[in-house]
DNA sequence: AAAAATATGTCAACATGGCTGACATAAATT
DNA sequence: AATTTATGTCAGCCATGTTGACATATTTTT
């Protein structure tokens, strides 16, 4: 390996000391102004879900049941096909998932009424409790969050997100969420 | 399995026809305002995450190697350890995934000069070439999301995500984005 | 009534990317 | 010289995603 025989005076804080590797300019936000952006996303994301994967470890669940269980309780009686839509996964993954909670008692599962194929998915009271458990902490982050903004900026929050939802996903959304 | 004997009267859509569950009563934003920011939150990152993903399928590559292109490429020399405290994973996840980078030729590993334990990582020219083309999707969304925003709207969506990192991370998140 | 389409479930195999635990090595620090 | 530190590595386990093929019950269509 070559030794440092060279040291240009660099501009960058960060890579001051190290003038030797292929490339030690670093991708700033002076050639990206959506960096700060991307990364807030991606760190908002990363301990956004922090606190049910906390929860869930007690229970041996997963995210993927937290996302089940979510959804179920905010729709009850929701059809399989509508929830994978939703998750946008398959009916196998959906389904391994989805016995688990299934067999341990915080999802039924009924025929429809009229289709009697379908299984529609109901919470049980132990489904519910979950729900609610899991929702808490998260609740009360973004409650927290809001409480530091105006009205204006919490209007900012919202459509930023709404918008950075697929623009052919964007009404299904709205309806989903209720607005 | 019971029947239906009781038909109430029901005041939310979806469970108008399925009053036959433990529990057909939706979770709904009435009693927790801040669901609808909780839904967000979840489809806004499932597709923010989805333009890079595709692209990454062509490299046989995963969300993993993602990470660590983008922060390798933010801070040319960074070490190891500070890699494995942004991405908040074990060494030997990480291990597993950049060794696969460092053999194809995106990523370089070099000692550090007053340090030689360090292995300071680089990005290679076909790592920044990587790097810039899975950012510019998601650059692309954001800017498209920010341009329908008001500058107060556009603070208050920045200042929200802020405020949803963990209080103890927010100044070196903040240190990190170059704020 | 028979045929086709639909909603769902299931079996099997595989890949990614987390994890833990144990151990190795080289370099810096004490 | 002994210890600590930065990093790597081997081995195995787990959660959760994938594809493909096939089964079943029910509804819709012909």
């Amino acid at each position: 390996m070559a030794d440092i025989n060279f040291k240009p005076s660099e501009s960058t804080k960060l890579s001051a000391n190290a003038p030797r590797g292929p490339l030690s300019t670093p991708l700033s936000a002076t050639e990206r102004a959506e960096i700060p952006f991307i990364e807030l996303l991606y760190f908002a994301y990363r301990d956004f879900i922090s606190d049910p994967d906390a929860e869930l470890l007690s229970y041996g669940f997963g995210r993927a049941h937290h996302r089940i269980i979510h959804f179920v309780n905010r729709h009850p009686g929701i059809r399989v096909a509508d929830l994978l839509d939703i998750l946008k996964i398959t009916k196998q993954s959906l389904g391994r998932v989805l016995k688990q909670l299934v067999d341990s008692g915080f999802i039924e599962q009924l025929p429809g009424p009229q289709d009697r194929r379908q299984r529609l998915l109901y919470p049980t009271e132990a489904g519910r409790a979950l729900s609610l458990r899991l929702l808490d902490p998260q609740a009360r982050r973004i409650g927290a969050a809001l409480a530091s903004l105006s009205p204006a900026e919490r209007k900012g929050a919202e459509e930023f997100l709404r918008h950075i939802v697929d623009a052919s996903e964007r009404d299904k959304v709205a309806r989903l969420i209720g607005k």
